[in-house]
DNA sequence: CCGCATCCCATGTGATACTG
DNA sequence: CAGTATCACATGGGATGCGG
């Protein structure tokens, strides 16, 4: 139960002896989203054994990573404060794992968490800034998110609504991301098709949400 | 020894199938001081079983995260530029974890290549750019480094030689990093001790290297 | 001697079943 | 719904061997 430790007296050992563990990461991913209960947790990382899962949650607890908060009767589980410092340590992984991602595979998912945290990952705030306020309603599989933009402020959240551009994407969408694919190449190839709004928006989106190999 | 995925399409469990399994950062981070031989890398992370590390080292190769090289007729391991993108990554885990190290247990040892990522980890370029040239020697058990900083960059060896100020410490010296311990009281309480130059340059040092609670 | 490979055992993980 | 219990198996750890 008790983490292995490393034999060495540094930042990054500590870091790998309270977080370093298989799922750890994903399930920090998930609860900087926002609180998740345990059965959210379980339906969000699919393939989880459910005791790792439970052996997970309370490691972390005993880390300080995150807490049990009783919200309306209901125990959920949510970051501390110092288990959402570890916000760039996910995002800088995200954005690294990114550039490596290859063709889905049929059993890999996208889950509403991993789609969120990967556009924060990809997220330039500084371009941002210099752009009007926009909102993009973004659909990959089954996972449909509404995606405001605001200054340099990002907000996620499932769902749609009225936006400034809705599409629907296949995994492509990566290489729109990198830069290796434009918008225009990206929609005449079909891999995003334009449901609501003008097409020019994908360029705005596509220099928002980048990610430079 | 096919990476176990985690049945998810996104850029962070893409990132721990590649370098999430247990010692794999470790080596990054020793590797992100420099080019280093296999016994090199056995000996700075020295619980590490020499059947792991040899797996690890040839997961990593296989994930193009890292590289065989022949220098002048011996192997050497280095990272790829793709492994270097690392960087931001073992940066943000080692700021985090540096921030949860208590006291250190007899068995935990300090390496040059953990001391010296630590050390990346808390420097403030911005800071540092404001500031004068200065070269330090600091020695923390066995280790012994010389750091040196230039306008907003940053210079760390092995090693000894002419600074500015040379000093010894104790772990104590991870609460003048975090601001918990001001460089007048690490000199009064004996945690820090000033072997050349000027004790003010104590301040200088504390405010180039920190890491905010 | 360096750079691994092999062997064996302890531990962690995964799948499933089960319980308050 | 939120976990525990159980058991088979994969991985990690430590010692040792071995070829170039």
């Amino acid at each position: 139960m008790a983490a292995r430790d490393y034999g060495q007296y540094s930042g990054i050992t500590r870091a790998m002896e309270l977080v370093g563990e298989r799922w750890a990461l994903l399930i920090v991913r998930d609860l900087l989203v926002g609180p998740r209960r345990y059965g959210e947790l379980a339906a969000g990382l699919h393939r989880i054994p459910s005791n790792i899962l439970a052996a997970r949650l309370k490691e972390l607890q005993a880390a300080g990573v995150i807490r049990r908060a009783p919200r309306s009767r209901v125990i959920v589980y949510e970051l501390t404060p110092y288990g959402r410092e570890l916000e760039p340590v996910v995002l800088a992984l995200g954005a690294w794992g990114f550039k490596a991602l290859d063709d889905p595979r049929p059993e890999q998912l996208i889950t509403p968490e991993s789609m969120t945290m990967d556009l924060r990952s990809a997220f330039r705030p500084d371009v941002a800034l210099e752009l009007p306020a926009t909102a993009y309603a973004a659909r990959l599989g089954s996972t449909e998110l509404l995606i405001r933009v605001d200054g340099s402020s990002l907000d996620v959240r499932p769902g749609d609504g009225p936006v400034d551009l809705a599409f629907s994407s296949d995994a492509g969408i990566r290489h729109l991301i990198s830069g290796e694919l434009t918008p225009q190449h990206a929609l005449d190839s079909g891999t995003i098709e334009v449901l609501r709004g003008h097409e020019h928006l994908l360029t705005r989106f596509a220099t928002t949400f980048h990610l430079a190999a």
